[in-house]
DNA sequence: CATTTGATGTTCT
DNA sequence: GAACATCAAATGC
């Protein structure tokens, strides 16, 4: 018995595995794969419940021949699962104190990821404001990529771990059109600076803060060549 | 809204 | 020792 308002309305928001994760993932460009990811849902299951959010930012980081990759230093310790096989995830804790969470590209022993650096809440709102106590807007939830960790509860024991089977899941949603996708270079690195690899979904609030400076692109307009 | 600064600790040089 | 794919608070618009 479901009591009327209980888990059943959680439960009906699920869908299948995202096809981002199931199509010929593994010589896509993951720049494509990070523009295909907005308007996915972001899944994260713990002992204190479910969390959903649409991806609504995202940046790719291509592999070792990108200076601003963890790729491009080589295998390490922290990076192992960078290299895994396509479609797991790569968590790895920075600044002392926040985990970012990436989707893993490209074929085994590669070395690219998408960085998901914003999502939109949409289901276990309760549970991030009670892990994000201190955000004051809504939009401070889940606006950037160690906020969204902490408001999902997504942590360094998930590295590794498959994104189709959890507990962090990409499952599918409603594709953003490109009209509404704009490009920008990436956010907080220093290498590499230039390249327009953050993509992001047009006047979405939960966008990460976006210095003025970063010329905004559309997307559909950066590749006239689809339009003819 | 923009800018600045401190927190925090792992990783790599 | 320095760098780091960050965040929050404080300050000045």
């Amino acid at each position: 018995m479901t009591p009327a308002g209980g888990a059943a309305p959680i439960l009906a928001r699920r869908t299948r595995p995202s096809a981002v994760l199931t199509r010929s993932f593994y010589d896509r460009p993951t720049e494509r794969v990070a523009r295909e990811l907005l308007g996915t849902t972001l899944e994260c299951t713990t002992a204190d419940g479910v969390t959903r959010g649409r991806i609504v930012e995202t940046e790719a980081y291509t592999g070792p021949d990108d200076p601003a990759c963890h790729a491009a230093a080589g295998r390490t310790a922290r990076n192992v699962h960078l290299f895994g096989p396509p479609g797991i995830a790569y968590v790895y804790f920075i600044y002392g104190m926040y985990w970012c969470v990436n989707a893993v590209t490209r074929e085994r022993g590669h070395g690219s990821a998408v960085l998901i650096r914003a999502v939109s809440p949409v289901d276990g709102l309760d549970l991030m404001h009670e892990r994000r106590p201190r955000a004051k807007r809504e939009r401070d939830l889940t606006n950037g990529p160690g906020k969204l960790c902490l408001a999902m509860g997504i942590v360094g024991a998930m590295n590794g771990c498959s994104l189709r089977s959890g507990p962090v899941i990409v499952r599918a949603g409603a594709p953003v059109p490109d009209d509404d996708v704009e490009i920008s270079p990436r956010i907080g690195i220093t290498r590499a600076v230039e390249q327009p690899l953050r993509f992001y979904v047009r006047d979405d609030p939960f966008v990460s803060p976006t210095p003025r400076h970063f010329r905004r692109t559309g997307y559909a307009a950066a590749h006239t060549e689809t339009i003819g």
